[in-house]
DNA sequence: GTCTATACACTGATAGAC
DNA sequence: GTCTATCAGTGTATAGAC
């Protein structure tokens, strides 16, 4: 069994090394940065984890977890198919508001890794996305939701989720340098109703 | 005057280096590894361009423009409000399959050194996204097209067209490993016909 | 302009005192 | 478990031959 005092510091590792990971990347981020972070010293990163990259597996990993597991309460849901689309915009807005750079990070480390991490995605993925395309195709078999490439939908859904979070300080910048307010313009509530007018116009 | 060879061995670092940097960042990039996708010496990145900063800077404004020159096009054009969209949704989508990681790699750069970077943005951002929201707000009031939230409708809209390109890798893996074929699943015109449904569900 | 050799700082990782 | 000191390897950058 731990002790409270040996999950503080290892926790306290593992929230500076996600807060350093996310921002740099594997290669750029730098060890020393995460002992500062987490205000402890270098050495005892080794010691809790043995090197960089099993860090940064611990890292990944839990961070796709989160990711997807998002997307259970979608999943085993018994509501009808388009409450179960509201109810997941509504977890997954709330979830990327949380962590706005995690959905970043795991496409930015996909794109340099692919082989490297390809099972540790599967597991995690499985009966994840797949479950959605086929919860979609069949809902537009019997009638539930007109009928449409589900793959295309999946991707212009995914996509009005997740960029509004990964591109908030380009259009914070862009915005805010031309008199406009971001804080003001753009908001969850905003966001999500806009997806959901995007189902009900896709749909039906 | 600049001589054809000069400009060869420039553009050769300039490309190796579009590349390495787009795909690890500024700090997570290595001079070497940009030395031999160029292949040529070391040595010769810092004869060319003094420093990894400086060849960085060329690089990201080079980025920069191109990602906003595509702009142009719509703002300039004297086409009706909604022709004028769809021909930026064309060359946008074009754009973006030419170089994937062009978004994230802005996104990302300014995310990570926002003061560093506020003056070049601005710069080459310039009376082009702010003339999209005016153009659109226009429109809105002149009855050309159906009155929006023209930040929020602006934050959908690039959404559609950029994260399908950041997210391609993850897209691909996630449904080759479940028997979809990413491939054949996804084209560049059924995207562009997506987003144009969309602009005409949600502006009229 | 292009190369080799090298200076010098920084990085991940380990040893050893406490 | 936590720290300081330190090593080997790699990184950026420069000097100098051609």
């Amino acid at each position: 069994m731990k002790q409270l005092k040996d999950i503080s510091t290892e926790e306290k590792i593992m929230e500076a090394a996600k807060e350093v990971f996310m921002k740099y990347g594997l290669y750029g981020a730098r060890m020393q940065d995460i002992a500062d972070t987490a205000k402890i010293n270098k050495a005892l990163l080794h010691y809790y984890f043995r090197s960089k990259e099993k860090l940064f597996d611990k890292v990944f990993e839990g961070a796709l977890s989160k990711y997807f597991e998002v997307m259970d309460v979608f999943a085993n849901s018994e509501l009808p198919l388009k409450k179960r689309l509201f109810q997941y915009i509504d977890n997954i807005i709330d979830f990327y508001s949380e962590y706005p750079q995690m959905s970043m990070f795991i496409i930015k480390e996909i794109g340099n890794n692919p082989e490297l991490l390809k099972e540790k995605i599967q597991a995690a993925k499985k009966n994840k996305t797949h479950r959605l395309i086929q919860v979609l195709e069949e809902g537009m078999k019997n009638g539930e939701i007109k009928k449409t490439d589900a793959t295309l939908f999946l991707i212009n859904f995914q996509s009005l989720c997740s960029f509004p979070f990964l591109a908030a300080p380009m259009f914070k910048h862009s915005l805010n340098a031309h008199g406009k307010d971001w804080e003001k313009d753009f908001s969850n509530d905003k966001l999500k109703k806009s997806i959901k007018t995007f189902i009900e116009n896709t749909l039906g």
